[in-house]
DNA sequence: TGAACTTATCCGCCTACGCGGATATATTAA
DNA sequence: TTAATATATCCGCGTAGGCGGATAAGTTCA
């Protein structure tokens, strides 16, 4: 009961919701959540390591960086509950433009590369 | 963007969990959530406020009561929420327990009229 | 009108957690 | 080993909102 409402309180904050918007589009290092949340590095991390500790997200070391994505939910029902999620932030101009904040950021990030 | 996470953050209190979950059998008064959740009459009609302000629930007045049911959702995808949190809140003992007290507390009231 | 009852709000107190700059800790590359 | 980079954590500060007792406001009944 307790867990559940953690569960939710990880989504009761705008930073974070952007930032789950951003993985259920696939994995993303931390400088890219930067560059696209225009937010500083350590409230990025501190939200981060909040969706983690709420089993929201998971996150691998790839040398100097980290990698995040979102976790393996284990119940069929909190499956839903993601893609319900995702349904209804789909629905918002801004995550709109976070996403294409991404692909604009990732493809620049490229032709340098 | 903010309202959803204002949506999510009214379920990330047990009380208000506790509370949903009776709504979700149907309309109760005040008084009766009293007696079921054991919390003082402040504190519920605190959360109640809260959750009426949060676009979760609906008051009328009844007399001297005051009944609260669980809104209507504007939107199916708001809906399916809904759904999804009462198959949730069913799979916790917790809440099994609520929905027995209620019954109690009802069939006993009954009795004394 | 006044007493009893139901509910809402007020109050002071306290904790969780938001923020972002500063610092610590990897890791890589020179 | 040193410098540069990426990330995590620390810090002080501020606000939201939890708690429950006390009080206010609405309603009913005598």
């Amino acid at each position: 009961m307790q867990s559940t409402a953690q569960f939710f309180k990880a989504l009761s904050e705008e930073p974070r919701l952007r930032i789950l918007n951003l993985l259920l589009g696939g994995e993303i290092c931390v400088c890219d959540l930067m560059a696209v949340l225009q937010l500083p590095q350590s409230t990025i991390s501190r939200h981060l390591a909040y969706l983690r500790n709420t089993g929201w997200v998971e996150g691998r070391r790839l040398g100097a960086w980290m990698y995040y994505r979102l976790a393996e939910m284990e119940t069929p029902l909190a499956q839903e509950m993601v893609e319900l999620l995702g349904r209804r932030l789909a629905e918002l101009p801004e995550t709109r433009q976070d996403h294409a904040a991404l692909a604009d950021f990732r493809r620049s990030k490229e032709k340098c590369a």
